[in-house]
DNA sequence: TATTGAACGCTCAAACTCAATCATATAAAA
DNA sequence: TTTTATATGATTGAGTTTGAGCGTTCAATA
């Protein structure tokens, strides 16, 4: 295996279960204690990750993970970043099949929901819980839940996925390029928004302006396969590709 | 597990509770007092709890110093009602796959799970959420999110169910009867609770001394058909019908 | 007053973790 | 083909962490 690969899959166990020992990592990698830790130092200069005794954290909140998580979105949280999350809500009528997936950019939407008819799903429980606050028809994926993003994945979500038809998915991405499309940083999170953008008849993606230009481990779809709703298009050239909605 | 993590839990627990004595944290952490005592050291020179005698508060709240002592808040926190849920939570290994429904006295379990390698199903929302701040591993049943109990039920619920095995399930129940067997008020969730059973080695039925003798609008199952935890059993004929644990 | 029990900190041995070193293997360069 | 560079795995000795045992303190109780 190369090492980057094994990079990935250090950042993957770790996005997915918060924390992991030298020796659960070298199970999963099928590495030597050794070669993990060198790992884990060079990804640690990186500032990937934070190595502690034994093993190690994803870098983040010291504590309390989520509600830390919140707060600092919550103060992240300005009009320009907003109107994106607005504008796609106002895309939502009565009569839609809705797929919201989970990350921060889609979980705004939420909030500027008004009330319908609309059917939603999610993988995200925290966006199924807004969803829930705002009285509207929800649906959740099963699945294994993942630390940090509370996102539901692995093959059970992609099993229960394959069970709906959606007239509309709105989906987060962490980069995007025209070279290489929509990625994120896990590789089972972008199997579920790779599947449900197969299931609805439109795809919008939703990405403020500094996910641009940026490329992450895994790829979602190409750029073409999805429109593109952000606040701020930092270039002419993707509207060559793909439909864009600047907001 | 990692010591970060242990003081990461550390901190949870004081965070839900306002204070936690060391017996408390050596459960749910799964480590030594001696190892509890040095890190409530470490925690508090870093001022990020407060060390009482028998254990740990957390500081800045209005109750400080001697105003309340271990004592008193031991008695707050080991309630009759509670004890229940906690021999509930006893009962769970690190081989175990248990099932946990949606209901106020199972809820309860999740603030009692001691760290484990077992695998925890559940369809209620709050319950996963409980699971994970506890760093136990979690997945969560599709379907349809009932608004009010964050239950999640319907089709979609039980498929899900169908395609996990247990070794042990804990449901709740708003009725006990000898004659109706248990009972809860809404049809669908009882569809889960009965499946869920039905595929479990183990079945617990978590209900306080009140719920005996009523009777609600859907029957779960006959009354021998799971084992009843319970604080205070109200008639001993119960004892003739099924295995009954006063605790 | 003496006793008991709970909680504490200290110490020690065992287990575990770490970084450094060395040998091997694989791939690129000469 | 030989040489060089890089990556990996094993080994080792030093350093940490952990759990158990022991003596002390303190307060409740006989």
């Amino acid at each position: 295996m190369l090492a980057e690969q094994r990079a990935e899959q250090i950042l993957r166990e770790l996005a997915q279960r918060r924390a992991a020992t030298v020796t659960d990592l070298c199970q999963v990698t099928g590495a030597s204690e050794a070669t993990i830790r060198r790992d884990l130092n060079a990804l640690a200069k990186q500032g990937k990750l934070s190595k502690v005794h034994g093993g190690a954290m994803l870098l983040g909140g010291e504590f309390h993970g989520e509600e830390l998580d919140m707060e600092t979105k919550r103060g992240l949280f300005t009009q320009e970043k907003d109107r994106a999350a607005r504008y796609a809500a106002g895309l939502i009528g009565d009569d839609d099949v809705v797929f919201l997936d989970a990350g921060t950019t889609v979980l705004r939407m939420a909030e500027h929901l008004r009330a319908s008819k609309a059917l939603f799903l999610t993988n995200s429980i925290e966006c199924a819980c807004r969803l829930m606050e705002r009285n509207l028809r929800t649906h959740v994926l099963g699945g294994m839940l993942k630390a940090g993003t509370m996102a539901l994945i692995g093959a059970e979500t992609l099993a229960a996925l394959r069970r709906y038809n959606f007239t509309k998915a709105f989906l987060g991405a962490n980069g995007v390029t025209i070279a290489q499309g929509f990625t994120t940083p896990d590789p089972e999170e972008a199997a579920v928004k790779s599947l449900a953008a197969g299931r609805a008849q439109e795809v919008y993606v939703l990405a403020d302006s500094s996910k641009f230009g940026q490329v992450t481990a895994a790829v979602i779809f190409p750029i073409e396969a999805a429109c593109i709703i952000t606040d701020r298009l930092p270039d002419r050239q993707y509207r060559d590709y793909t439909d864009v909605r600047e907001v």
